[in-house]
DNA sequence: AATAAAATTTAGACAAATCTAAAAATATTA
DNA sequence: TAATATTTTTAGATTTGTCTAAATTTTATT
């Protein structure tokens, strides 16, 4: 089966929505889609009709098993070609994501595939977010997010949560990326924020709102 | 100014027509997208409006040179994407021409700057067609048709004529590829068939209607 | 429980891109 | 040049995805 570029929007977002709350509702996926409630309502009508969704008249709706691997086939696309768009074509990666938004819609299986190979097969993209695989299996990785870990210990940035442009513009302020080492050195109870020490750079102070995004995990 | 996918489809179609026979017309357009006349007259109002096209109804019509423009971006993007299958993802050149179709939409100038530069500026695709530059500035070569050059006479295979999967098949059934070097050892004068030797394969013969196609140039 | 507020769906409209069938213009040919 | 054939355009319909405004359902609050 194939889909319509704003049908595979759709399922994607919803797919995203309910990894958060189980089912989903009418308005919070059309905020996230920026369109209006009743769009998502026509849209939800045809994603029922083909079988990919369980929806039920103002109760809410989520993916079906088959709509869940539909989506995961965009996601896959979508951070394939965000890291080949940061490793070979040298994009910040706070640049890529509409680029690939367009990419993930291109439809043969083959060039993904050969995508997959010609990027040496990778499991993470450039926002520390894991890729499918061919199946839809999600590789795993045990993270927790800076508010959390021990004081002293180095830790190693893994992934970010919140990914809009101004945050990814902050992190990049504070030479934060994949990859860095980094530990954290005081917690101010006062609002939460932190001292921390990034590899090579001055200490500094991240609030907890940065912090609880910032995924880490142990060095290697 | 930006336009849709079916726009840009259109666009492209009309200026390689226009190649050939200078005014286009309604019919051999329809042709060629697949479609018919009556939605060809639609989109030639609409890029007419766009102010892309030089129209008369009933009395055919041609790119302007802001039409123009717009095909070569086009143009410069299927190319590269093509480019980018062959030889940076191992496509055979008969499977990418469907895959640059799509490709070719992605909106992101950068995106084409910085591909441009990954491949190291290519300035023709595997098919032999010049890759316009930014500003649309094409790259010329003398090239002729095999059934043209002087016998036992050594030259280079530059680029193919048809493109039809069906060309490109046969093309691979006798080892003939870009760069291939090759020479006419006979023309018979019974159907204007030709026995050619391909470096390193054996004397065979192909027909009029292959080496019309198959455009070649002098050994550098 | 009745009322008000919020969430969701329906009804009806619109733009884009396509189609078929019919009308109009142009080209061919007897 | 008049009849015929071909080409092109118009008229009107259809599909997809969107919208606004109104109606309906659910949830929250007196
Ligand atoms: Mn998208
Ligand atoms: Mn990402
Ligand atoms: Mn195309
Ligand atoms: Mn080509």
């Amino acid at each position: 089966m194939s889909y319509t570029v704003s049908e595979e929007n759709y399922i994607k977002r919803i797919y995203h929505l309910q990894q958060e709350t189980g089912l989903v509702n009418t308005n919070s996926l059309a905020a996230e889609m920026q369109t209006r409630a009743a769009s998502v309502t026509d849209m939800l009508k045809k994603l029922k009709t083909k079988k990919l969704l369980q929806y039920e008249k103002y109760k809410g709706f989520k993916l079906n098993e088959a709509g869940k691997k539909a989506a995961l086939d965009v996601v896959r696309k979508h951070r394939l070609w965000e890291y080949f768009l940061v490793e070979k074509l040298q994009f910040d990666w706070d640049k890529v994501h509409a680029i690939a938004e367009e990419l993930e819609h291109i439809s043969s299986e083959e060039l993904v595939q050969r995508l997959d190979n010609f990027l040496g097969n990778p499991s993470f993209d450039p926002h520390g977010d894991p890729i499918p695989d061919r199946n839809g299996k999600i590789p795993v990785i045990n993270q927790q997010n800076l508010g959390t870990i021990p004081l002293k210990k180095i830790v190693t940035v893994s992934s970010v949560g919140n990914q809009s442009a101004e945050m990814l513009d902050m992190l990049k302020h504070y030479h934060i990326a994949l990859g860095t080492p980094i530990s954290v050195l005081k917690r101010f109870e006062f609002d939460g924020s932190l001292e921390i020490k990034v590899l090579h750079r001055n200490a500094c102070i991240i609030s907890e709102q940065v912090a609880k995004n910032v995924f880490v995990h142990d060095v290697q």
